[in-house]
DNA sequence: ATAGGAATAT
DNA sequence: CATATTCCTA
């Protein structure tokens, strides 16, 4: 089922398996930099679990369940991995930040999910293939997708909408949608360098509307201008050649200006558009969850 | 080492 | 004045 017949990265590196929660697992896997060692680290945890799976399929009578979690959850990971061969094998740094952003948004859902049921574990690889395998989102592709459509996509329209009131983020665009994979990744790096202008002595670095935007997903991603601290917010970004500290200036101007915004609000100066387009859920009202 | 803030520079 | 960089401190 989990295409466990094409391996071809069996490099025999496995010392130690040491059994984790998914939750765990995309954690660290989501700590590494390059596709090339997540792919590894993937493809050995799927192997382990194939093993596992062998061993206890003598006791599928009286284990069924078991078996049935450890299927799901092989698929799971190998449908990502098989999205990581994908994007490692035909695309370039661009996908690999939507997949570093997909990770992180499944890695928040399971803290998140954890957090609510202390039992934890078998709850978490119980709700796994829902999550995965769902019939709104079949693939991680149409997961990465929809993921930029709508800010949660963990939930396609049913109830329990708890993680979109913990993210802060109640689908308030009505339209714009978040950055399109395709549109605008270009204009991103800001290095053209223009051969008739003494611009290459400008290393300032400009932020662009879709800097800016982009800047904005991975705050939101992150959850929140509070939450987000600037190295995660480079991380998320990937954006080559922007440094901690020109996000961090960047994040304590917008902070700065968002809370002057606020404080505007409060007066009752009202609602005024600036280049800076905040995304409206500074702080939350409360939302009582219906 | 990193984040937040403030001073300084463009 | 707005914005980006640099310096300072915790």
């Amino acid at each position: 089922m989990a295409s466990s017949s094409s391996l071809e990265l069996n490099l025999g590196l496995k010392p130690s398996f040491v059994p984790k929660t998914i939750a765990n697992l995309l954690k660290d896997v989501s700590n590494f930099e390059n596709a090339v060692d997540k792919l590894i680290v993937l493809n050995d945890y799927i192997v382990q679990l194939e093993g596992e799976l062998n061993n206890i399929s003598a006791f599928k009578c009286q284990l069924p369940q078991s078996m049935l979690f450890l299927m799901e959850d092989i698929e799971a990971l190998g449908t990502l991995k098989d999205k990581f061969m994908h994007i490692k094998n035909e695309m370039g740094p661009e996908n690999e930040r939507q997949l570093i952003k997909f990770l992180r948004m499944k890695t928040k859902f399971y803290e998140e999910k954890k957090a609510d049921n202390q039992n934890g574990d078998f709850i978490e690889k119980g709700s796994l293939p829902h999550l995965w395998n769902s019939k709104h989102h079949k693939t991680c592709e149409h997961f990465i997708q929809a993921s930029y459509e709508n800010p949660n996509p963990f939930e396609p329209s049913s109830s329990s909408s708890r993680f979109a009131s913990v993210d802060g983020t109640t689908t308030n665009n009505n339209g714009e949608g978040g950055l399109n994979p395709r549109a605008g990744d270009q204009t991103l790096n800001c290095n053209p360098k223009p051969p008739t202008q003494p611009s290459w002595k400008n290393n300032r670095r400009s932020w662009s509307p879709q800097l800016h935007a982009r800047f904005l997903e991975a705050l939101h991603i992150i959850g929140g201008i509070q939450m987000a601290t600037p190295k995660q917010i480079r991380e998320v970004m990937q954006v080559e050649g922007l440094t901690n500290d020109q996000v961090k200036s960047h994040l304590q101007k917008y902070r700065l200006h968002c809370r002057r915004l606020s404080g505007n609000n409060a007066r009752g100066l009202g609602n005024y558009q600036d280049p800076w387009t905040p995304p409206t859920i500074l702080h939350r009202p409360f939302n009582p969850e219906g």
